[in-house]
DNA sequence: CATTTTAATCAGGTCCCCCTGACTAAAATT
DNA sequence: AATTTTAGTCAGGGGGACCTGATTAAAATG
């Protein structure tokens, strides 16, 4: 039975990571503000981008299918996306129904901003990280328990979709 | 000169918990959706309806100021939390230009929602959570510091009220 | 008492995420 | 060849976070 203080002190931290991690990227987007504004992270414009920095080249359909969106609702990121000369859009040459979206080379950087080691890890030591990353680890674990009681049906895609993205980071 | 293989692991873990966790609680909220649908965190609606468990019967301009945000913004978001039962507005006796904004029941139930500890937290050590509360501790102080060379003049007050809201948590 | 300051409100706007419905063009099937 | 399926598009909508400008009502102040 783990103490409930340590949990409550844990969980106050955590909380406060994530405010505090908010405003800190929120303010250093809006200081070197040359021209673009919004993080963009995991959801709408910024799940595509991450899902074609794993896999290019990937039709609007396939996008939506993977992201689980509605066709529609990929074209309005997509297009939003080509907008700011992120993603581009061709026709297929084997199949003229289907758009092929593909990063641009600023897209292709974009995204791997996503990916970055934030430098707030710089500060930790590697017993600090190596223990960070076992917890996080188990708690993850317990996260795809929960999504898979709520939606079995969702969660092995969801876990395809989220490997796939972090396959960078562990080969 | 910490590994940066532990970085990068850790890195994404990150990713993998924010990616992770936003789609459980996304599911969790789906699911028992009774009638109320998005979970709120610490911007809009819920940073007011956090200010208010900690300081319940602030006027608007209070909340306003104390949140930064536009007094239209906080009316806005005042209105809808009115909508949705969670808070009420009365004009002040001893100044009739104030509103005063009180939390109702549900209001405070919701804002101690935001407040709990979350169910994975208990799947942990107490070392694990010590270590965790450790390490989340030097990453906030490393994000405090960004924040503060972004903006030394609001780092303050907003240091204050993250503060402010983690009380529970401290004390 | 007249003026200024203060707390709110209305109006209107920007951008984000995301969805349903209706419709077209190009493949796949019958 | 005629029909159906498939990939997209347009139109329109709902909700969210925020903001500026203009205006009103009630205090504070000269």
């Amino acid at each position: 039975m783990p103490n409930l203080d340590k949990q409550k002190n844990a969980a106050g931290k955590l909380i406060e990571f994530d405010m505090v991690s908010h405003t800190a990227d929120e303010l250093a987007h809006r200081n070197h503000a040359d021209k673009d504004e919004h993080p963009l992270r995991f959801q709408g414009q910024g799940k595509i981008l991450l899902a074609l920095a794993q896999n290019n080249g990937l039709s609007q359909k396939e996008l939506a299918t993977r992201l689980n969106l509605a066709v529609q609702s990929t074209a309005e990121f997509v297009n939003k996306l080509v907008k700011k000369d992120l993603v581009t859009k061709e026709k297929s040459s084997t199949d003229r129904r289907k758009t092929i979206i593909r990063l641009t080379d600023l897209g292709r950087e974009t995204a791997a901003e996503t990916a970055k080691v934030p430098a707030y890890l710089e500060g930790l030591s590697d017993t600090e990280l190596d223990q960070l990353t076992a917890i996080l680890t188990k708690i993850n674990q317990h996260l795809y328990e929960d999504i898979d009681q709520a939606s079995p049906t969702y969660s092995s895609k969801f876990q395809e979709t989220v490997a796939d993205h972090l396959r960078d980071w562990f080969m």
